[in-house]
DNA sequence: CCAATCAGGACTATCTTAGTACTATAAAGG
DNA sequence: CCTTTATAGTACTAAGATAGTCCTGATTGG
């Protein structure tokens, strides 16, 4: 139920596996991750798309975080790399589904995504890393109260 | 990213097609909703697996909600449909990824799981139907707070 | 009996995910 | 300049999950 894709992981794993400010190679970072090399390639370019790392060709070339470890959430990085949030099929910018019309659920949905969207966004590269003590999870209620509901656009 | 299957969405649709108490077969609600039979069909088994609706058999048989809606979460429906929690793949009761021993983000990204898992929890299908208003999202905070983190069992 | 209706499962088509391969481009350094 | 080291871009394939269909059997009401 409600899973990130492997692929997201992997790219939490690379990203955390960067040294702020430091170059690394694709190569070595695959190394230290024990992921697969083009994989790991594969994904650093989706980052670099989406500007979560800076990236420099040539050689001794490599990739580096675009910004500290604390601005970058959860929800940048599956942003980055399984598209925009869309929790429910009609729920995205032009999703149909063929039952709209006695759909009475749909928007309700919406406002959960946004919800745990929220919470997502909240939770930074940084968190995700310190494996002492609890996550604190943010308050959801923020997230939603007093905005009405509109479809989405993307982030 | 991050979203649940249309058939979970169609799921709970059908379970806000039914009036509490009232059998209802399954052709009567596939006409309802405009989803196709055989699909109401499938649904309505696993529902009725999951314990979520009763079913009476035989000629003037059915199917009706098994509890109040204010009893029934979206969790539950989840669970019905897309089997147990798992935000990442490697989280599940035996789910291995390969780079378990250089990753560190996967006790983090469980808890995070769990806050979710809380939050839809605590959202029934009534309100779910509940077309005016505001959704007020659940406090996560409550959901982690003071739970060590250990690998979650089928719910 | 007969018709309506659920139970269980097998099956298929389609889409998504995960992973690979190849070519082009850019920079460093002798 | 030419070679080496690296990323950029893109196309492709295999495997798996999802969505949807169909059939056969069991149960109940009339
Ligand atoms: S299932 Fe599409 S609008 Fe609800
Ligand atoms: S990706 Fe498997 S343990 Fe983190």
């Amino acid at each position: 139920m409600l899973r990130i894709s492997k692929l997201t992981d992997y790219a939490t794993v690379i990203l955390a596996s960067l040294t702020a400010g430091v170059l690394t190679s694709a190569a070595e970072i695959a190394e230290r991750t024990r992921i697969g090399l083009p994989t790991v390639s594969k994904l650093l370019k989706e980052l670099q798309h989406a500007g979560l790392v800076d990236s420099v060709r040539g050689a001794r070339g490599g990739y580096r975080l675009a910004r500290a470890p604390a601005l970058i959430s959860a929800a940048d990085i599956i942003d980055a790399v399984e598209g925009p949030v869309a929790l429910t099929e009609c729920a995205g910018d032009d999703g149909h589904c063929g039952i709209e019309a006695t759909c009475q659920v749909g928007q309700r949905w919406q406002q959960v995504s946004l919800a745990i969207r929220s919470a997502l966004a909240a939770l930074s590269l940084d968190d995700l890393l310190t494996r002492t003590g609890q996550f604190d999870p943010p308050d959801l209620r923020q997230a939603s109260a007093g905005t009405a509901w509109r479809p989405l656009v993307r982030s």
